[in-house]
DNA sequence: GCTTGACTCTGTAGTCACTCAAGGGTTTCT
DNA sequence: AGAAACCCTTGAGTGACTACAGAGTCAAGC
């Protein structure tokens, strides 16, 4: 099948079919006679792995490991539980993050209950004094916001600025 | 001041606040004779504010925004509470999305109590399935993982490969 | 006056996981 | 035959920094 097609049935786009190839995660694959990529059942299952791991928010090197351990079936597979383990307690720890995240923001929140001049306003009154005073926090797991390609990603959302 | 004392007051690095400079977060300084940035008290403020929203997760652009209701006072701070609203409410869907991560992961973790032969991991076999079917949920929210630069803040975090 | 070291400057490139666009070639359908 | 749909490569852009090269500046000590 062609490169539309298998990125049809894997849901994803065509750009990313050839950057994970770029990127190595995908074995270059035959061309047809007009230099189109052909590819077999084995890039759709590699794929279809790939993708569910991203669905699991894994990075592209942490799905090379499991690759790895995928084509090398006699290895001992205790490095792919480490490797989980890690990954839940990184989603964990987010988590934990995100939840003290919420609390300071519904604080700041409550400092104006209703709309007056900004002169007065107590959200930015409060983040003047520096009322996030704990310390860097930021794990190796990154913020709420994405970058501009994820933002993209979420139909529902039009930018910051309203 | 110049800006090592500044970076050492607000907790940041002298590229991060040469970055907001450029990047108009932060006015252009005087400079000395020998072309050094001299800061005052205000870029001190800013700078707090800044990070102080920044350790909130805001983008750079909701900051500007913010910013830009500090420099006038006398307009109405509905805006601010909006923005401040639908960051919360972002926050609150990303924690949602690492809670459903998290069980998934937990799920296949069970799937290999112990270590064997990866040919045989439940693991690597339940991603090959492609368990995690569930419509792409990401929002404009970014997964669990930071790009490389906040991978380096985690001091505790030495890569992905073990 | 000279050296050493700490600090600063500009400019450029790299990070992650893609996405987008330009400018062309190929295939398929009508 | 012509149009539409698909595919190709290359290069640049995203956010919020970080890192580095190569040069200049400054204060202290000898």
């Amino acid at each position: 099948m062609k490169i539309g097609e298998l990125a049809r049935l894997a849901g994803t786009n065509v750009e990313t079919i050839r950057y994970y190839e770029r990127d190595g995660l995908l074995p270059v694959p035959a061309r047809s006679e007009g230099n189109y990529r052909i590819y077999g059942e084995p890039h759709v299952q590699r794929l279809f792995f790939i993708r569910s791991c991203r669905g699991l928010d894994m990075t592209l090197d942490e799905i090379r490991v499991l690759l790895h351990f995928k084509e090398s079936p006699q290895e001992n597979c205790a490095d792919v539980n480490r490797l989980l383990d890690r990954h839940i307690g990184h989603v964990a720890q987010r988590m934990q993050e995100l939840q003290e995240l919420e609390r300071q923001l519904k604080d700041l929140r409550e400092r104006c209950g209703e709309a007056r001049d900004a002169a007065h306003c107590g959200i930015l009154d409060g983040l003047s004094q520096a009322i996030v005073s704990g310390g860097k926090t930021a794990s190796h797991v990154l913020g709420s916001h994405g970058h501009a390609a994820n933002r993209r990603l979420a139909k529902g959302y039009q930018g910051n600025q309203g």
